[in-house]
DNA sequence: CTCGACTCCTGTTAGC
DNA sequence: TGCTAACAGGAGTCGA
């Protein structure tokens, strides 16, 4: 699903789609647009303007507008961003693998005949003007040693669901969490204040590492363990059967071995 | 303030 | 074969 890494890449994808006069709105969702705005409010902004920058934070991506706007995309669990018909990332975990036009929830059409939209079967994103970032903690790629020691200093959260916090970390999502987690060889319902210095130098290394392995490798599904979080997966370092269970109302997989 | 529980959403899949 | 129910997780809300 889009975690940080995802957003990242339509980041990217939505370059293609600047400084290009929106023409309409072939469709939104109403779903998509949460509290106090409508259509008509978005085809107001839009059309005759044009797309100027793209940004992110976290999971959220940040279209400039030429008016001075500014739209705010979620992808929630299975949106991806088309540009032109085509997108950075063909398949997406836990997403359908069929590539129906009709989940498409926003879809702008650009007056030289291209276009962008958010293709997502679960309906699960969002479309928000001008939205507010203040509330998202350190981004994902800019994670340091100080950021993460903050994070994890007052809380006796599981270390898990304080990694998904998007207030204190922006981008991180289920796959990556147990994927650093594991890689750092550390059980995920440990109490976040409770890590050691050599606990958090590891989890530091791990985070680090993985996101930029992961963004290299093509999205938050490459990880080493991914293939192996099914019920009955055993743990590809030492073979023993991992434990399923919920954190923070999400499937989380550990393995009993190495991680304490 | 913290934090677990609940809700939304719908394509896919397991099981009968 | 066709049906139902469970499952997936990002994010917001609510109440203890």
């Amino acid at each position: 699903m889009p975690e940080g890494i995802e957003v990242e890449y339509y980041r990217q994808t939505a370059l293609k789609a600047l400084n290009r006069k929106i023409a309409s709105i072939k469709t939104i969702d109403h779903k998509y647009l949460p509290g106090g705005c409508n259509p008509a409010d978005l085809r107001d902004l839009l059309i005759e303007n044009c797309f100027i920058e793209a940004e992110r934070k976290g999971k959220i991506l940040v279209l400039s507008i030429s008016n001075h706007y500014k739209l705010g995309l979620r992808f929630g669990m299975t949106g991806r961003l088309l540009v032109d018909g085509s997108s950075a990332i063909d398949v997406l975990e836990y997403s359908s693998k069929k590539n129906k036009p009709q989940w498409d929830r926003l879809s702008i059409k650009f007056q030289d005949g291209g276009s962008l939209s958010i293709r997502d079967p679960r309906r699960l994103g969002a479309v928000q003007i001008n939205p507010n970032l203040d509330t998202l903690g350190t981004d994902l790629y800019k994670i340091t040693a100080r950021s993460l020691s903050v994070v994890l200093k007052h809380s006796a959260r599981p270390i898990k669901a304080r990694l998904m916090d998007q207030s204190k970390i922006a981008g991180l999502g289920n796959l990556l969490t147990d994927e650093i987690l594991w890689r750092s060889s550390i059980d995920p319902r440990r109490q976040s204040n409770m890590l050691s210095r050599n606990d958090k130098r590891r989890l530091l290394h791990h985070t680090i590492q993985t996101i930029s392995e992961l963004t290299d490798l093509g999205g938050s599904h490459m990880g080493n363990l991914q293939k192996h979080r099914v019920t009955g997966g055993l743990c590809p370092r030492d073979g023993a059967p991992l434990n399923r269970y919920n954190i923070g109302g999400r499937t989380t997989y550990s393995c009993p071995k190495h991680q304490k």
